[in-house]
DNA sequence: CAAATAGTTGGCTATATTGCCAAATAGCAA
DNA sequence: TTGCTATTTGGCAATATAGCCAACTATTTG
């Protein structure tokens, strides 16, 4: 695999990846019914509050999500709703690998 | 969130996390236009056949492609074709990131 | 200004992932 | 059987990730 189509890969695997974790579907699926601050988000989590910022941060690194403070909080919103595409898929995987 | 909600999500980053790797993005796209054995595909990836050997078997354990063994070779193919659609939701975040 | 609330960042430990090498397995051919 | 090719598996070292606590920043309120 030459440099370039590597470089184009990894692209890709790394919002994958940002997307790979219960945490950061969770995250990205309550955004998807509209903006939440994180200290909403994390009450849903039960995580530290720590702990749900750094997921954000990771997400908000890839461009998935965008914040704006509004006061005290901070609000997040999905900036690709694209994203919830791949639950379908992944709710597909796991049938047809049942289904066998 | 409830156990069950986590495992809900747990399962479906199991499949993200899966397909969140260069290597294994590229196996999925190149067996997206046909099946190939593992040695052709280590071929075009320029590794060690060992580590396209453990790329792929966690692609299968997760149910997204199937082998088959005729004579020496293995050959895969892609089981759930849906997983192509994660590329172009990438992209789309790419070119949403740049355009800022 | 001080106190309270919301969030981020640094640091740390525990755990998971990656990719190589070496060894083992399987099928084909001499 | 022996050897050759294709593939998988075990083991290991390097690296990356996760989540907690503590410290710090920012904003609002008294």
């Amino acid at each position: 695999m030459d440099t370039k189509t590597l470089a184009r890969y990894t692209a890709r695997a790394r919002i994958l990846k940002a997307m790979a974790h219960p945490t950061r579907l969770f995250i990205v699926d309550e955004l998807s019914r509209g903006e939440k601050c994180v200290c909403e988000l994390t009450a849903l989590i039960g995580a530290d509050i720590s702990t749900v910022s750094k997921h954000l941060s990771i997400l908000k690194n890839l461009g998935i999500v965008q914040d704006e403070k509004r006061g005290l909080q901070v609000y997040y919103h999905l900036k690709t709703p694209c994203v919830m595409n791949f639950f379908d898929c992944c709710e597909l995987v796991m049938k047809t690998r049942t289904g066998e």
